[in-house]
DNA sequence: TGTACCGGCTTGTGATCACAAACATATCAT
DNA sequence: ATGATATGTTTGTGATCACAAGCCGGTACA
């Protein structure tokens, strides 16, 4: 038996990955206001697991939570951006190069074949199908490089960003997107520590930069 | 009226506030286990707020949560140890770059103070003391950084930390500690960023480094 | 003496309810 | 016609309860 922790999750754990992956995917759009009743209707729960998993989102910063209690999806400024970004080149620079030396070609080729799934999924112009597929390129990147707690960390910034992410790859028509991954790709074959770190900082640095307004 | 958001903050607030200084300052051992209702009848409240709180805390890694459900802090192994020292010290040097440039003298004063009251809190042996302080030097610093999801993210990392702080400067008996905050401070003055980063990062990274048995 | 089983107790989970605050809409005075 | 006010509805908060699963005794059997 591989994972299988539990056979039947909780129901606030339930509602927490749904809200979750939706809301990094990008699926709901920035201040976009949620009730408790209307979760919980939409699961079918109560309004205790609801509340729960609101009360989760709103701790990683995936949700806001306005004076009187009303949840909503933030409205993001360009300092906040800016931050965002910034930590993601911080963390993620460093997962990548911690990556590096643990990365097979087994892990090569799993990245490849994801990239020219992105590539598929550009053409087909799928903003959320792009988002998730890029995400799963980074995380099957950093998860090598055994770090979890780290890796929890850039997971929360990415889903701090997901609600912006949408409108980025909205306005983002051109397919250069697998250019950078091309690179980190590169320099993980050539064991090329400071290639690597400038790609992904590229990477990640590019695309948030144009939503500066 | 200044800072007057909400006059009867929320019970669960309450709670977690209460439960979140008490963590982060050391003030609870690695692997104590916490019970709903017993958080509930320290606080004067129903188990509602204590699970929304606890919720929260597990949410910001402060606490683990096992497979049953039951609460603890967090037994911290080696491994976790380096990552979120690492992680203190990217974050943190990169607050204390972007804190640079609006380092004025009103904000040099006020670190020394607070570095006195360091020496002080050293010199009475008091544990808690300490940490709190320890703490306060950097926030202050990392205030002027204006930034901040990144001092949020710098302020989780500390939390996680929490439980095993008590256990690093219960074994920490002279009383050098000021001395890298000298060294920031001088930085400081002298605006010399790479000396700050480096006197940072050995600031951040030498008392961890004691816990790895 | 060691080990498995069985009962009672503790603990987390989720639903429901009462309540107060906030919001939206209609109403009225100017 | 415009603005403030009042009212009905929506929404979050917190307490309480029933329930199931886990934990910790003791006891009996090998």
């Amino acid at each position: 038996m591989q994972t299988r922790p539990d056979p039947s999750p909780a129901a606030h754990e339930r509602v927490y990955r749904g809200l979750r992956t939706r809301i990094m995917h990008g699926e709901i759009p920035p201040g976009e206001s949620l009730t408790l009743r209307g979760i919980g209707k939409e699961f079918g729960v109560s309004m205790t697991p609801a509340r729960e998993s609101i009360r989760r989102l709103v701790a990683e910063g995936a949700l806001t939570l306005s004076a009187s209690g009303r949840v909503s999806t933030p409205e993001i400024t360009n300092e906040r951006i800016e931050e965002l970004a910034a930590l993601r080149a911080l963390l993620e620079v460093e997962l990548a190069s911690r990556a590096l030396p643990r990365a097979h070609i087994a892990l090569i080729d799993r990245l490849q074949t994801i990239n020219s799934t992105i590539s598929d999924v550009v053409a087909r112009h799928d903003a959320v199908g792009y988002i998730r597929a890029n995400l799963e390129f980074h995380r099957t990147l950093y998860l090598r490089a055994q770090a979890p707690a780290m890796l929890a960390m850039a997971e929360t910034v990415w889903l701090q960003l997901g609600p912006t992410m949408r409108k980025l790859y909205g306005r983002l028509h051109r397919k250069e997107s697998p250019h950078f991954h091309r690179l980190i790709i590169a320099a993980l074959k050539a064991g090329d520590e400071p290639g690597l770190r400038l790609a992904v900082r590229s990477d990640v640095t590019q695309g948030l930069r144009m939503l500066q307004t």
